[in-house]
DNA sequence: CCCAACTTCGACATAATGTAGAATTGGCAT
DNA sequence: ATGCCAATTCTACATTATGTCGAAGTTGGG
């Protein structure tokens, strides 16, 4: 059985996504690197191998910068991203109505009412 | 960098939960076997073998059966299940308001009733 | 007490991710 | 023009999760 299903992201990935979705502007391999690894202990070879994964799999876009550099930013917004596993989740729920129930019964006050003023 | 993250489910692993969610009573190994792969390709100690990691995981639960057989079930259900995941997403989402603003815009009127009514 | 059924253990295969040195490429200073 | 150098791309191997079973161990029942 040849698994071909689209996996988690590794920490590493995770790490250098949540960078990206904190920066305002789009980053440089460079920049990265200096934020996921304080001390030097990652090599930004390490951080480009990864940045060229995140970009097959879309979730990460790639342009040209200053000189020969590249500047990278998310594909999508974190909340987009985090929406899209949220419906994909939804659909293979079985009963979306209880889902949701249990899925309410974890949120704070104040989450619910985010949610339910998201529905209008 | 020593990955200890979850990762998500196997194909496997997500075919055997999934054949537990559709029952309605607890299974043993040869039941699951006999679901998930109708031909005999796989061997029931693969499934075993799969059981005993979501058992780890603490996915899945094991009681003893009739003779020396053991009788699996689902830990939670498949809507909890999904529900944690979701509760997840929505933890690390940033900004949990615009994430279900995405979420919502991507359900169906029906589902979006449904969560409506969830919330009370 | 022995056997067949069932499980547990150990082992190896494959795929995703982590990690980084070697090779390549393309600005740019002279 | 052209050679240097920094930034990228390529290649390679390590680690972990999952898939896959055969062999060994255990135990209920005759």
């Amino acid at each position: 059985m040849t698994t071909k299903r689209g996996r988690q992201q590794g920490e590493l990935e995770q790490l250098i996504l949540d960078t990206l979705w904190d920066s305002k502007t789009a980053l440089t391999s460079q920049q990265i690197l200096d934020t996921v690894s304080t001390d030097g202990d990652l090599a930004l070879t390490t951080v480009l191998t990864v940045l060229s994964r995140l970009v097959e799999k879309e979730l990460v876009t790639r342009e040209q910068g200053e000189g020969r550099s590249l500047l990278f930013s998310p594909a999508q917004t974190r909340e987009q991203h985090a929406a899209t596993l949220m419906l994909n989740l939804v659909t293979n729920a079985g009963n979306p109505a209880l889902a949701f129930s249990h899925f309410a019964s974890g949120l704070s006050k104040a989450q619910i009412k985010a949610l339910r003023d998201s529905l209008g």
